[in-house]
DNA sequence: TTGAAAGCGCTAACAA
DNA sequence: TTGTTAGCGCTTTCAA
């Protein structure tokens, strides 16, 4: 129950311990060929023998090189940001890189700090959700001469790179989707739109659909706290004891728009034929309700994936070109809760 | 959309800049007290203007002091370890210490390569899930020369100390509850038994107090992969289908249970009467469905806060003794899928 | 209150 | 193939 109040080891111990120079016995433990085998066995079982773990701190800072990818995100409760890790970890894996995460809450002064933490370790790049940053997030994010690749949206400039989809077309998308389908009495169910702000280019994207086709959304619904499940049962119940007229429900994720169907299943409303329900994300934990929410791929692990090659390939070769701004493109998906039009 | 390929500011960068030696511009950097406001003033300015980033590498090195905590958990999927992660950066963010969090996948070899290359960084002290490790591991562990927490699980020798709850007694009291409500044919359904000890030890302390009474388990049903909530759906449909006899269906955790419950709504069953349901985590993502599943908090945020707090305490006073064994007793929640006795 | 010197543990660059 | 030398950018320690 107690441990041993043991200095940390050190090359030198383990050059000491093998009658091996320090230099050779990091070369050993950083596989650079150049070292004949007899050496490299003596000092491998040494290292090993003792329990040796090299010091990264003094390695990054006399090679100039951190391994690491700042990775910062909003939330990691959220069903979304797992996913993007998922595609992140996939990639970088295969190489010395390794992601390192920072988790903002959807605050801008939050997003700050961490960013300003972990730019002081000296990644070797930067994946960032998002187009918005405050003006001295940008100036470190610029300063910081690595690579800085934002994610998730592509409405906006990004300062090097962005790899994410554009939610105003994705809102957009299934704003016509709807119509096609012949839904005219629409309302939309979210969080509160302020932070987040790929909700709200979503909100954007949709009424601006239906607006060219003269509707307009006929009620609206936000939540800010608590269960998004729970939020989703209650908003729905709400919104449609003031307008039952409604017939079809835009929410603003899978996880709210999971908890209205519950409760309109429950209730016995005919979907998708009487009303119609959509939400987004494809959240895979939801497989396995009664019936298929109406959805768009948000191509998360695309997006991590894609965001990862990109620093990989600048760590690889500093003089690659910034890959710019890459959209990907979401699909509808119209499950059993829209009519296909 | 390109970057000026800038080398990194230097405290030698903001000296020039203000004047000051670098000794003192560092003082005023940390908040070293003993500086007179007029160079304070003279250096912050400096710094901020020239948007100067410290270099953790360097102070790291040459303090010999890195403020991060290695947080080593097999999932970030799962429900359960955001939680935790909450309770950590809760206690956390009010200190200099930050969580850095590596992910084993329930893999054995990957906890090990995780746990190499986060104590590479030398972190002032590591949190991790479970009281089983692999040799090397335990190795690393004791050798680091930090505190280590083991968290989640005291079903077990702590390497250091531990803070969890006793799984084995989790689902022993599940099991008594269970039989006191006069269910007496018991189903069992939860992951496959293997990576996941807490998980097994649930199942043991489950079947060992049925046995007390004379019960034994009427029939398992396991699954390794894909959608929780669907696989709970499809497994208590086929469990049923085998076994039409039972009263009643143990989960291994609350998100299998929630689509076993879902199934089993639609199948219009009449729970908790002729049937009751339980599982385990109380996962309140799943507040809002039709009613609520029986379950047993797990304790989640406050084992990541009293683990925090004990890497914490030893970091201001690195002679404070281990905190040994933290054993948590989770409670009981009958929900609506559990008759109650 | 400020500065100068030394060195944290490692690796780049060069020499042998 | 191996070793030597000189830092990486900061903080500790001690002197002014």
């Amino acid at each position: 129950m107690s441990k041993p109040p043991t200095r940390p080891l050190t090359l030198r111990d383990v050059s000491e311990a093998s009658g091996v120079s320090e230099m050779t016995v990091s070369r050993v433990l950083r596989n650079r060929g150049d070292v004949s085998e007899a050496t490299r066995l003596k000092v491998l079982s040494a290292a090993k023998r003792m329990g040796y773990v090299p010091n990264k701190i003094a390695g990054a800072l006399a090679s100039q090189r951190v391994n690491l990818v700042a990775v910062i995100i909003p939330s990691m409760s959220n069903m979304v940001f797992p996913e993007v890790m998922t595609g992140i970890s996939r990639v970088l894996e295969t190489s010395p890189l390794q992601p390192v995460v920072g988790i903002t809450d959807y605050l801008p002064e939050k997003e700050e700090k961490v960013l300003y933490e972990m730019l002081s370790w000296r990644p070797s790049g930067v994946i960032i959700a998002g187009l918005e940053h405050s003006d001295p997030s940008r100036a470190m994010l610029q300063a910081a001469g690595i690579p800085v690749v934002e994610i998730m949206d592509t409405d906006g400039s990004p300062i090097d790179a962005a790899v994410g989809i554009s939610h105003r077309r994705a809102g957009r998308e299934m704003g016509r989707a709807i119509l096609r389908a012949g839904y005219r009495k629409i309302g939309f169910l979210g969080t509160r739109l302020g932070a987040d702000h790929r909700a709200r280019k979503r909100f954007e994207g949709f009424t601006e659909a239906l607006a060219k086709n003269g509707i307009e959304i006929a009620d609206t619904e936000f939540y800010s706290e608590g269960s998004a499940l729970a939020k989703g049962r209650e908003m729905t119940q709400s919104i449609l004891a003031r307008r039952p007229d409604l017939d079809c429900l835009y929410y603003s994720n899978d996880i709210v728009g999971a908890g209205g169907l519950l409760w309109m299943i429950e209730q016995g409303y005919d979907i998708p034929n009487k009303i119609g329900l959509a939400g987004f994300n494809d959240v895979s934990l939801l497989q396995g309700l009664p019936c298929k929410l109406a959805t768009m791929d948000s191509c998360r692990t695309e997006i991590g994936r894609r965001a990862a090659e990109i620093i990989l390939a600048h760590a690889e070769n500093s003089d690659a070109p910034s890959a710019g701004k890459v959209e990907l493109t979401p699909t509808i998906n119209f499950g059993d809760t829209l009519r296909l039009s």
